[in-house]
RNA sequence: GGGAAGAUGCCGGAGUGGUCAAUCGGAGCAGACUGUAAAUCUGCCGCCUUAGGGCUACGUAGGUUCAAAUCCUACUCUUCCCA
């Protein structure tokens, strides 16, 4: 197995408050931190060709572990030395290690300590991942990026709950990393603990004694409430090592975004810009609406000439107008999907962007609040 | 000219005495979506409403019945078969 890609490395350039600005390196792939990365859970960011993705300025994207392992499987991906070569993406890929899905595929799986058993969500055949497992098979997706295996806790769970599952995943963790010890790329661990502080900051402890490469933050966005991701957010944030990135899972709303780039959070993932855009409801300027979202198929559209949001100057906004974006959508027309998601994808670009910006800058206190007035929707 | 079947809400189509403002689709309208089992899911969808109800409704007009979309009579129209 060889891959393309050398290590990573992150340079912390300098902070504003908690916020931090930052560069992520894959050999010749340059990554501006904070950064959104797209979704592409099985190897492909739904809608988009890897040249789309490339070209509204994303060069780190995500795949997933246990759909990888699915389909097409480890024997296709290393015949074609991973999955960059296989997809032809020529940026950076993390994988995220299938934890997810111990959450979301719950009632198709069973838990050990040894590992999780799935009967998958395609055929139902079993499919056992363990932390050491998940290690191999992202060496066969080659990412650049690898997350342990972990269980995302479900919410509501009380405290014993809580405990007993992160302290499981600190105990994969541990496994994980021995696992990765002779791995190329990086390897990042997952904090979990539910919505208590306690666990999250013993979680957190737990993953730096062991020493990875970045620290994610796991187990939030899974239903509880936006004033509670914020509390565990800033509680554990103080606990992560200022040397490393800190990767926020599965958060991409914008306002999300907005506050956990001043809490310290330098990466972030989330499907919501690719599946809402296949649904319809796209992110658009406060200028726009000042609900911050759109709904292509609302009759208010129909003979509409405007773009989606007059400020953006992404390929659909440049070229249709919302009438035919809803014509397409309504008429089921397939390209409506790319239009949407490429839309929806640069308007977090231009999000994070700004906030890049603004951080870089003089004045930046002043410059977060004009970002906030302008992208997020009160 | 003779015979048969049928006419239900925007459309398709259930319902064949009361629990029917009427199953279910579609269309229409609105909403949700946060490490993707999601091109998915939810709600509304006759009119009025202080949301408890009120009103008008199942081709048209009569009739039977405590009660009719459902039974009877006539008419109008549609489709099919025979001449």
């Amino acid at each position: 197995m060889k891959s393309n890609r050398t290590e990573m490395q992150f340079e912390l350039r300098h902070s504003v408050g908690r916020a931090r600005r930052g560069k992520i390196r894959f050999g010749n792939i340059e990554v501006e931190t904070p950064v959104f990365m797209p979704v592409g859970t099985v190897g492909s960011v739904k809608a988009l060709s890897p040249e789309d993705v490339w070209n509204i300025g994303y060069r780190l994207i995500l795949g997933n572990t246990y759909h990888l392992l699915l389909r097409p499987g480890t024997e296709v991906l290393e015949s074609f030395n991973g999955l960059h070569n296989f997809m032809r993406w020529p940026g950076a890929i993390l994988t995220d290690s299938g934890g997810f899905q111990v959450m979301s595929l719950a009632k198709i799986r069973k838990m050990t300590e040894e590992g999780v058993n799935f009967a998958n969500h395609i055929n139902g055949a079993r499919i056992f991942l363990t932390p050491e497992s998940v290690c191999g098979i992202q060496a066969s997706i080659g990412s650049d990026i690898h997350m342990v295996l972990d269980e995302c806790t479900p919410y509501p769970a009380t405290h014993k709950e809580a405990e007993a599952s992160m302290l499981r995943s600190m105990r994969w963790a541990k496994r994980a990393r021995t696992a990765h010890q002779s791995s190329p790329h990086a390897q990042f661990g997952i904090v979990q603990g539910g919505m208590f502080e306690d666990l999250r900051r013993a979680s957190a402890q737990a993953l730096v004694d062991i020493g990875f490469d970045g620290y994610a933050i796991g187990g939030l966005s899974v239903g509880e409430p936006k004033a509670e991701m914020r509390r565990v957010l800033d509680a554990t944030e103080p606990s992560l090592p200022v040397n490393y990135p800190r990767y926020l899972m599965g958060v991409g709303a914008p306002d999300d975004l907005f506050d956990a780039v001043l809490l310290g959070v330098d990466m972030f993932d989330c499907v919501m810009p690719t599946r809402n855009a296949r649904n319809g409801c796209l992110f658009v300027r406060t200028t726009t609406s000042e609900t911050g979202k759109l709904h292509i198929k609302n009759a208010a559209h129909r003979i509409s000439q405007e773009p989606l949001d007059s400020k953006c100057k992404c390929y659909t906004c440049q070229n249709y107008s919302r009438a035919y974006l809803r014509h397409l959508f309504v008429a089921e027309e397939l390209l409506v999907f790319r239009l949407l998601t490429i839309h929806n994808l640069q308007f977090l670009w231009d999000l994070m962007q700004a906030m890049r910006d603004a951080l870089d800058g003089g004045e930046p206190e002043l410059n977060l609040q004009k970002i906030r007035r302008e992208f997020i929707a009160t």
